[in-house]
DNA sequence: CATAAAAGTGAGTAATCACTTGCTAATATA
DNA sequence: TATATTAGCAAGTGATTACTCACTTTTATG
């Protein structure tokens, strides 16, 4: 991959994610990549090419994120490590989560499927741990880490931090 | 209110909840709500007026919901309440809280303290019951239930309706 | 009933949109 | 080194955009 399409990604990905996809022109992207607006159509075809090409490589870029957990084998750990997920965000990476939450909105990204290897091994840690409805304790904590990803790209990383300890405290006390 | 102007705001819900502000073309409106374009810039004076007109029904109208949990004195029961929310959410409704969280993103609407006194409200009802970190339920609390908003929006109500009392005793149990 | 204000229309308008085309510069490959 | 392929640019293109304006129709009011 070339330089100038490496800073078309990076700089339409900071727009959509901003201004989202309808709100962001190509001429401004292009503009602001100091490229050539041909240049993005060379690249990516059309505009949502150019977006098409930022959500796989979400794809890929979450599925490094989340593997660890998956080959977790210690059920605490699991819960735990998903606990913290949210809170492994860096600043410039959020851009690139504001993107993917926003896309959840748009009828043609909805892909939740993303989660759902996430969501069994929840269940399966739940499960063995003796948890009544693994299931559901499943469902909700993964709500509740997606809020707090959410709330952290909102209000930054430290408004959130105690929130961290509170829940493995209180997922690891009511464990038994 | 006039019935033209009415019309026009109940397609542009729908349209914007869907397509999203930028992504709603004035001449699409005023065709679906069989009006001239002019109209709209005569009852709004610009697409963002319209926009603001929405927004401003909307926080009418959530304030209308939330308030019977602020009247209610009973701690178990503002939880109770308050995860029984989203189930609250008829189909007829889905566009204006699709719209809702769609502008959670946008940099102009963030407005995020129009669920404050609800906050505040249940961090009090977990005071009372005497959980060590009231305000830290609460927002777990909060954020749970707006997730499953999210979800209901996408997958319908009845996916969810399980979850609703497994998380009521959940709450019920764990108060002593 | 007269008249002023408000509601509503439809044909514009300049600006912006995503995208194309014809071309040159750079790079790879034989 | 010759040549084919890719990368990159500048100047367009028609379509669409939000919005205006001159005008007519409806409604309210003294």
């Amino acid at each position: 991959m070339t330089d100038r399409k490496k800073k078309i990604l990076g700089v339409a990905l900071k727009l959509f994610a901003n201004d989202g996809f309808n709100g962001t022109s190509t001429k401004k992207i292009a503009k602001e990549a100091n490229v050539s607006e041909g240049l993005i159509f060379r690249h990516f075809g059309n505009k949502k090419g150019l977006l098409n090409a930022l959500v796989q490589q979400a794809a890929e870029r979450t599925s490094v994120l989340v593997a660890p957990i998956l080959k977790e084998a210690h059920p605490k750990i699991v819960i735990q490590k998903t606990i913290e997920l949210p809170f492994t965000i860096t600043e410039n990476e959020y851009s690139f989560w504001k993107l993917q939450f926003k896309l959840k909105w748009e009828n043609d990204y909805k892909s939740n499927e993303k989660m759902k290897p996430l969501l069994d091994h929840l269940s399966w840690a739940f499960s063995a741990l003796r948890y009544p409805e693994p299931e559901k304790e499943a469902v909700i904590l993964n709500y509740i880490v997606e809020s707090i990803a959410i709330g952290i790209l909102r209000d930054g990383t430290q408004s959130h931090e105690s929130l961290k300890t509170f829940l493995i405290e209180k997922y690891k006390t009511l464990l038994l």
